[in-house]
DNA sequence: AAGCCGGGGCC
DNA sequence: GGCCCAGGCTT
């Protein structure tokens, strides 16, 4: 690295960028056209999420959502039911509110201006810096978990990068790095070299272009960084979740609270045990509360605990149709209906299961 | 700094 | 079964 801190003349943007011309992905989706709309939504489901789950997410999106302008004006539950299945909900509802905000505010596009672009819902330093840089050819650093394992084993960054010393000292890093010119083609070449070549297990350090300066690979590091984040045991929790269906084979669905886990969208009424079931269920619905069916328990693991969902099945119910209609969050849904609606992925797998053996 | 927020891939 | 991942937001 050169006495300014800058790392540019060791050659790290030009070897990756060969590498990348050679190796790297040229055909994903949203490269063609890489347009600012698509790179941000590209972008924001690629958050914790790998390519390979993306691209029919992302294929499916652009056919329904084709601009910045319909995602602005799409209905709340059409944005959910598109993102069902990817986690991480708030990522959906950040990118309807922050396409809203581009009509509002700046006539209907994503600004160019990083510290702008930033301030949007869904969009932090990283995000922004992708979207500039891939969209425009701007001269800004990601960081990325790629770009994070990359750059710690390739200068023996030690401690968990989780710390904000560590990740202080990577965005220095980062920025030092990035060329004057081909930043586009940077950005999506580190991206893809962590994805593909120094990947977390198994790197392939014999075919890496930076092997000859990498720390990691010199002082045998390469399978201690970056750093694992400190363990600690997940906790356990549990819910009853209440599968009541009427004579004509519709579903009872309730929606879920505003915040939390899998917030403001359509699933099954739930219970923290029987009692809570009962109170709930009459509140809803005439049905035999002994004419219980037990289904099979369900594990559903988050980053934060774990969860096992009890269904329980009612079959023959009569709604208390006055009730449904002064509750918005309530409501009884014919099985074509169901398809449309995005279920949390525990669910809808109940769902599917409870389909096919009925 | 730590917790919250999903789901799936992979060993 | 545990760990991690193309992070950002809240406290």
């Amino acid at each position: 690295m050169a006495a300014d801190g800058t790392v540019a003349a060791d050659g790290f943007a030009p070897r990756l960028l060969r590498w990348f011309d050679a190796s790297g992905r040229h055909d994903l989706p949203w490269q063609h056209p890489r347009s600012p709309y698509r790179v941000w939504v590209s972008e924001i489901m690629l958050q914790q999420t790998q390519v390979r789950v993306v691209v029919p997410y992302f294929e499916r999106w652009m056919q329904a959502l084709p601009t910045l302008r319909d995602l602005a004006a799409a209905e709340p539950d059409a944005v959910i039911a598109l993102w069902a299945g990817l986690g991480y909900y708030a990522r959906a509802r950040n990118l309807h509110k922050a396409a809203q905000l581009c009509m509002e505010r700046h006539g209907g596009e994503l600004p160019r201006d990083i510290e702008a672009l930033a301030a949007l819902p869904g969009i932090g330093r990283s995000t922004a810096g992708a979207i500039l840089a891939q969209a425009h050819g701007l001269r800004h650093a990601i960081l990325d978990g790629n770009v994070k394992r990359t750059l710690a084993r390739f200068h023996g960054v030690r401690g968990w990068p989780g710390t904000r010393a560590v990740e202080l000292e990577l965005w220095r890093l980062a920025e030092g790095h990035l060329p004057q010119a081909r930043m586009a083609d940077y950005t999506q070449a580190i991206m893809d070299f962590g994805a593909t070549l120094c990947t977390r297990q198994n790197p392939a350090c014999v075919l890496c272009p930076l092997q000859d300066d990498c720390v990691a690979r010199r002082e045998g590091l390469v399978a201690e960084l970056p750093t694992p984040k400190p363990g600690k045991a997940l906790p356990q929790r549990g819910t009853l979740m209440l599968v009541v269906l009427d004579g004509a084979g519709r579903l009872l669905l309730r929606r879920r609270p505003p915040s939390g886990v899998w917030a403001g969208m359509w699933s099954l009424p739930e219970a923290e045990d029987a009692d809570a079931a009962h109170a709930l269920l009459a509140r809803h619905a005439e049905v035999d509360f002994d004419a219980v069916e037990t289904l099979p328990t369900i594990e559903h693991g988050f980053s934060h605990y774990r969860l096992r969902i009890t269904p329980l099945l009612w079959r023959n119910a009569r709604p208390l149709e006055q009730r449904i209609a002064e509750d918005a969050d309530a409501r009884w849904a014919a099985a074509d209906a169901r398809a449309a609606i995005g279920f949390p992925a525990p669910v809808r797998r109940l769902l599917d299961g409870l389909d096919r053996t009925a």
